[in-house]
DNA sequence: GTATCTGCAAATCCTTTGCAAGTCA
DNA sequence: TGACTTGCAAAGGATTTGCAGATAC
């Protein structure tokens, strides 16, 4: 149990081809502190391996997700960031005023899942989207504009 | 008191000028029982006024939206859809397995928002986004594929 | 050796923008 | 009339795809 990355142990056990490319994919998923964007890892790989196209980024982001080794969130940004299953959960709150990120954790959701999942029987997968709003300087700043999105 | 339309009333009254194009965008977007994309708002007005052109539809919609009288949510379809503030609000729980969207009233949600303005200071609205997960067909069906996204 | 992957280039989808012509007030 | 609106066409950014050559196993 000493792989560089359980992630490609995984792929490794299903069959796929470890390729440079996929293997410095992960890398960059992994080693991000936060979500990152395609685009993002495509210019971290590229600038240790720049002959890596943007498109073989997407497909092994296709290929992770299928295979639920990466999430997706929507940030409402325009562009989808990912991160590694492997790195722990919590929520975001996105203030549409300032764009500032705050990320809260899991268990101050868990209340709402609970509702959704007994009046509902709705199994909310609320890691995967920000909750959009204002923060505190934002509000008191008359409101703030609110012009974040796209 | 006897406008058509509430918004209609208070464009004119703002100084911008009710164009046929502006009545028409507007009356498909009142007229959505749903929520409306802005290429359906499009297909609804060229069909009664075949020479409108899409970028009115998204010049006219980011007017509304500035002014307050429309809103945007996205439910993570690559696309963003539009309401009218006069058609009330609720939250869209949107299921990945099957694409559903189930409706449910704002105050499921109020318990929600109002921890996040305790702990957080953070002014939630949650009116602007759908909720993913999984329904609860989807969930019997073996935990149900999810798909649903772009 | 060969099925799987990749790079490249072009395409797609949604949305935005510049500009000259049209039109509401 | 004249500022505000529109249509048109082209650009924009994110993501996807077809295909032929490359490569992991």
């Amino acid at each position: 149990m000493h792989e560089k990355s359980s992630i490609i142990g995984r792929l490794g056990d299903k069959g796929y081809r470890l390729t440079p490319q996929r293997l410095m994919i992960l890398a960059a998923i992994e080693g991000s502190a936060d979500h990152i964007s395609a685009e993002e890892i495509y210019a971290q790989v590229a600038a240790k391996y720049p002959h890596v196209n943007i498109s073989t980024v997407y497909r092994t982001l296709e290929l992770l997700k299928r295979l639920g080794m990466v999430f997706e969130i929507d940030l409402g940004e325009g562009r989808i960031r990912y991160h590694a299953e492997s790195s722990g959960h919590h929520h975001h709150l996105v203030c549409q005023g300032c764009n500032r990120v705050v990320y809260i954790d899991e268990a101050t959701l868990s209340s709402l899942r609970n509702i959704l999942l007994r009046d509902y029987a709705f199994a909310a997968e609320l890691r995967h989207v920000g909750i959009f709003g204002l923060c505190n300087d934002c509000r008191k700043k008359s409101g703030g504009k609110g012009n974040a999105r796209r």
